[in-house]
DNA sequence: CCCGTTAGTGTATAAACTACACTAACAAAG
DNA sequence: CTTTGTTAGTGTAGTTTATACACTAACGGG
């Protein structure tokens, strides 16, 4: 059943750059496109917007689709809209990030998507349309949000050391940080509940866990206090 | 000539919000809508997305046939798609937020536009569509984005006082500041260059004029120095 | 019990922010 | 030409925040 309009309307897509980190770097999650054009090549999960759901549902469905994540954290991006993004024809394309954390879920590569796995977000391969444009504004987006809201924590297992925390501002910001002065920062914004717990299995001395307190978070922000590190 | 898709599409539109500060405060340009839906009720200046134009050009484009503003300052704010949006039909739209001069430009009202015309941005009247929202979202991202990127010089005459700067920071953010501590502050950014000019025709003393250094600001953060105030 | 590794802690110095009040300049009114 | 009203322009002391920096404690593994 075909759908008819007096002017030419371009297709709207949605993209998702899902970012997670390991011990060593930050991630981006890719899927390996089945289907021409880009056949084989790395691309961003996404796909059309449906004429009954909202950008951000279509998001969180395309998402579920084609890598199985349920249930992140998704934000807009920004919309992409050149003219010649798609060889096809026009594709007006709303991307968001997404932060998930690394171990909480296992990939399987879904229906559409001929395989999905993760890559440096710093050096990701060669990408389908002007995908590798759209993770770079999100890396971007990422680095600065990073250090007025408290977003890393989504990226972080629930209970966490200091030491991971720090870890985490680190490969995001792209630079090292004094472990003295990370923890007194930190722990002077009141947003950590120390736990009655230390890490498991080390071989050395092992760290106190915390976790982000979302409540005390949000009572210091309706007072009008910011999260800045 | 009708168009014809396999699926069912989206209209794609843009619409734009445009600030200015008078002396007074700071102000929203509206339109008065000529045709249903909404007829009569102020609006947002927008339109469609063309099928061979950027989103941007389109804003570009729109606002200048809508409100005859050209050359502004203008950057994309955020995609709303609720899927009611439009009583019509399915209508997404692609927000932009523009920043003019307001002693620049004389308005004037052009082809579907019946009327423009400048509205207080924290108290606008009635609004068409979901355009109280996207005022608000608006609003907010310049009161954010005015203190970390040279942004409020877009909204000033090329020459101005510090004391007319400092008013225009006082009414972006909604609080007062102290003279002092403000003059210390903006000029130990080293972004502006003093003239060897004065203010003319006021009926005390003049104070001296200076002019955003663009050069300056990009030399500065090139060097990873950050504009905050 | 020794080794290797990470956890956890304090202080001194420098930089930035805040609060605050007077004199200088100029036009207008008388 | 003197007075009045209004805004321009300036400095400092006290407080808070940021930075730089090094050792002991705890624990598992060999």
């Amino acid at each position: 059943m075909p759908y008819t309009y007096k002017y030419a309307r371009p297709a709207l897509t949605v993209d998702c750059v899902v970012f997670g980190v390991d011990d060593e770097d930050l991630k981006v999650l890719l899927i390996r496109r089945a289907n021409p054009p880009f056949a084989n090549a790395w691309a961003l999960p996404g796909g059309f917007v449906e004429v009954d759901e909202t950008a951000d549902d279509a998001a969180r469905r395309e998402l579920e689709e084609e890598t199985s994540l349920k249930r992140v954290f998704l934000e807009q991006l920004y919309t992409f809209s050149d003219v010649d993004r798609d060889p096809r024809e026009r594709v007006v394309s709303i991307a968001y990030f997404a932060l998930v954390r690394l171990g909480d879920h296992r990939l399987q590569a879904a229906t559409d998507a001929a395989d999905a796995n993760w890559f440096c977000a710093d050096k990701p391969p060669r990408l389908a349309f002007d995908h590798r444009k759209i993770l770079r504004v999100a890396r971007e987006r990422l680095r600065a949000k990073v250090r007025y809201q408290p977003i890393g924590f989504e990226l972080l297992p629930r209970k966490f050391s200091l030491r991971r925390l720090q870890h985490l501002y680190e490969t995001v910001l792209g630079r090292e940080m004094d472990k003295r002065n990370f923890r007194k920062k930190i722990l002077s914004l009141e947003v950590l509940s120390p736990l009655d717990e230390v890490e498991q299995g080390v071989a050395h001395r092992a760290a106190k866990l915390y976790r982000f307190d979302k409540a005390k978070y949000e009572k210091l922000t309706k007072l009008g206090i910011l999260f800045e590190v």
